[in-house]
DNA sequence: GTCGCAAATGCAAGTCGTTGCAGTTGCAGC
DNA sequence: GCTGCAACTGCAACGACTTGCATTTGCGAC
């Protein structure tokens, strides 16, 4: 698949070693969707590429989040969850009561980071939040 | 000390059976100052009350968390910390390159929460948040 | 093509936090 | 003061994740 190579060169971009082990990762990861767990992304590549160790697994992520290749959320499960990072920035809102996972636009938070900046000189890195509360459905029903 | 008769009472008020094992743990959150991740609370613990087990402790700073008696926020070091829960509802600005921590005013969320509620008709729960960053005298020194 | 080295890998062992379960305990009702 | 029960506790086992270390491998220099 071409998305292989793709992924090689930004791997070899950002200065890091291509080895087959991280371009599976990081596809996988790539062709996951939204959102996936670690321990998710270990069982399916467990079945495609069953040598590929869980701590190499864990290590290869940790390495692409700091480079900035995929972000790295804790969705309150007590497990991270690992998204290949794509051009639109946002953030989720995740409900406490149903577990549902929303998409928000990068613009409602913006603004706190601009204020941040210009009062307390801290450049906020707000790329991808999550911010817990109770959905419109759950209150509903509550 | 006047502490414990406190915790017991807040305890009581929340529905919750006032144990020894409780009291301790929450007075030792309260005594803390300002943050104190499990672990280390464990370790204090083990020292002043060595019968407590770190399963009680978990599960006590949980329904505690539940109930709003203390926060849990996320300092990106893996491990969550606890704060009791003062008058002063704040936020913090947590440095990526120093590590400092610096108290935020609630006001700066709190147009990001009303606008989510009017919006979206999410009511978030923006407590005690965790923003991620670089703080001005790092940005000096890069 | 091959050499050398730093980076990456796999394995095993360890830590951290959670969960299931049986026994214990606080406390409301009598 | 006694009783019953739900909530709490401690223990042990478990899963998630990290770390140390010896081995392997990618890749730039020759």
């Amino acid at each position: 698949m071409a998305c292989e190579n793709e992924t090689a060169i930004v791997l070899r971009e950002a200065g890091q070693k291509v080895t087959p082990q991280r371009v599976h990762i990081l596809c996988e990861v790539r062709h996951s969707g939204v959102h996936i767990t670690a321990s998710r992304l270990i069982e399916e590549l467990r079945t495609s590429h069953p040598f590929i160790d869980a701590s190499t697994v864990y290590r290869t992520l940790a390495s692409a989040a700091d480079l900035g290749l995929v972000y790295e959320t804790d969705m309150g499960s007590g497990e991270s969850e690992f998204e290949w990072v794509g051009k639109d920035r946002h953030h989720h809102l995740i409900c406490r009561t149903c577990g549902d996972v929303t998409s928000l636009d990068n613009s409602y938070l913006d603004g706190v980071a601009t204020l941040l900046y210009e009062e307390a000189g801290f450049q906020a890195d707000l790329g991808h939040f999550a911010i817990f509360g109770v959905c419109k459905s759950c209150q509903t029903k509550a």
